[in-house]
DNA sequence: CATGAATGAGCCTTCATTCAT
DNA sequence: AATGAATGAAGGCTCATTCAT
């Protein structure tokens, strides 16, 4: 794919390269997230990101490893997001996953246009790009079974409760709440759509944790 | 749009028509929920028809309006099914949330793929189709709003909660577990579906209200 | 490849399509002979044969598929003329040897286009055409081969000639001599390159056999 | 073509350059006798020589520079070898002109690549290299038409033969017979290649001059 | 002397759409 | 009511070439 890695393995990839790449990122999670992958021409992508169009081929090789490599590079924003979502002091898990939904609330504020452009690809199961998408959701889902599990183990879940369905809903609910949240009422507080969000884990984890309480 | 409509308005559709209607319809929410609306070639629904290209522009007028149809076709049956989920009998609005809930669910079961395809498009605000997918979606969540609204005035539900938010919250959370079940476990039977949300619903709403309660 | 062969497989082909696929082979042979296949694009083919661009993907499905085509509509030309070359009352292998090398010559007079693009394509071991065109020289030198081995067998050669080696030269001592007279000195009479030829290979055949001896 | 020559005429060019010339020399005959000019990119042949794509505009200019020089490198191989076919001592023009078919076979067997890449070019009369290429051609088949002029003075060939033509076919006929021999039967000495021509050519001339004879 | 990042013209190909039959 | 041959605009991609380093 990428013709250096070939022909200089090792070779650490030049800062002017790594900035042309940093500006076709940018470039392609706005369009593709607003007109879709295929409503976005590889023309639209270099024109705003000011390079010229053979420059995505030079760098990426293809317009569809351009969003593979989106992906993972928003993958990697997204780990980091939830990797220090949850203050290492903190020991209870019930708060720990509210700390982790607010998170991902905040994740898809700062980057909509990529909560946008995974969420839509996220149902095509016959895509090239099903397993990459696959993969983060599983990861970010992932996350938030733990605390389920921890939970479940302390008794303070009903025993039968699958973790796994449990996950993938509070999953569906937060990144729901938040993106219409991003559509349809941008200027509204971040806190409160947290609060929303905590409301209804409440009653769920049978027990107050809000962060709101004293 | 329909050309004979125009021509001759009064006229009933050919039942050749009508059938002929059908299997694009059915080839075409296939086809696109499995690879979205842009990667999927009007040469391709033809074919799985069992058409020639030229029907498809005869009986819709082009591929936009063929989608367009298709997803007014599926408003009707989420309406139908939506409309008929609580029994008229009901007045207590905790159990009719729970039927309603429900009724998402196997909705999803049952129009899979039509399904996919309004959750792939419901997040890019730059379609033409946008403004028709979110009046589905605005409907669909207005049921659940209501009832809401009504739970909230009985005094059931915290008084400061958001139900519109609240909403979009369990809308989200029906979606996102009955794709990911059809996604990945296709064979549990969707009790254990609805089960689950169950759960995660009534401590929220306060009160056991599931219907595996006896 | 072809679209009709695959939804209707036995229906004739359209006479209105036979004749743009014959205009396009037309364009195609004169336009490849002269620049070769890689200086010819899709468009000069297109608008040389008076039709638009798509009608060859509609007609080939491409561009090297247009390209197979034309050799196999080559090869048909060839076989007929090559069958015909020797009047069925002959029965000396002989004087058939020079018929056929006089057909040879005649057949390049007639289809020079076809035959510089033939010969151009037929060193390049590593093309994708490089069997189709193989089993064309094959075909053609296997005829001489023949006839070389009747001659052997009647001991009108020497034992121990490699047969194949000299079909081989005999076709290349053919092709060469009538290209470069058309390229070089295209108003001599083909008469004249026949006759130079007919006296090469009286020699080597031993005896007179020459058409111009009474 | 050279800058260098251009701007420091009598400099020898620096062994490192040269060195890299060769190289592009080298990995460009190989490549593009394989799969055509136009198949043939730059950075192919930039990347089989071992060096980056700049290079070779900084040695030769561009590609078609490249392959110009390429033929001139060829024609003094060429040349070299025919020149050197006829023993000083040898006068008999029949003897001779076996003793340049040799050569001609021994330099295709040595330069197979170089042989395939000019008759490949050999027939399109459109492109740019055609008088290159018609030179290169001229001078190898003069060399014959010399001797046969030779031996039509001393009485030896039929007197109303056309000498150009006979060397035209002589010279397909050996290319034809050598290449075919290094494509489907590189293991063959190449004395039988050479014999097989020899027994062709001995009746044509007449009278028995095969080197293989006592 | 050499490099490799960037360029943009030109190409092959796809596909929604039209229309004569 | 349906067909399928033809169209041409639009898009993805290749590649010879340039140039700052």
């Amino acid at each position: 794919m990428d013709r250096m890695s070939v022909s200089t393995p090792n070779r650490p990839m030049s800062s002017r390269r790594e900035a042309t790449r940093k500006r076709l990122f940018e470039a392609a999670v706005t369009l593709i997230s607003e007109q879709g992958y295929g409503a976005t021409s590889v023309d639209e992508i270099a024109e705003r990101a000011g390079v010229a169009k053979g420059t995505v081929y030079y760098n990426f090789g293809g317009k569809s490893e351009l969003y593979t490599a989106l992906m993972e590079w928003g993958v990697t924003r997204l780990a980091d997001t939830l990797r220090d979502a949850v203050p290492s002091a903190e020991t209870d898990p019930g708060r720990a996953l509210v700390a982790v939904l607010r998170a991902g609330v905040e994740f898809i504020g700062e980057h909509e246009a990529l909560a946008r452009l995974l969420m839509a690809e996220t149902w095509r199961t016959h895509q090239v790009w099903y397993t990459t998408i696959r993969h983060i959701r599983t990861k970010a889902i992932g996350v938030v079974i733990e605390l389920l599990d921890a939970l479940a183990e302390a008794g303070r879940l009903r025993p039968d409760l699958d973790t796994g369905l449990a996950g993938s809903a509070l999953f569906g609910m937060v990144v729901t709440v938040a993106l219409d949240w991003r559509t349809l009422q941008p200027d509204r507080p971040v806190e409160e759509i947290h609060a929303t969000l905590t409301h209804m884990v409440d009653g769920f984890l049978g027990t107050t944790v809000s962060p709101m309480d004293p």
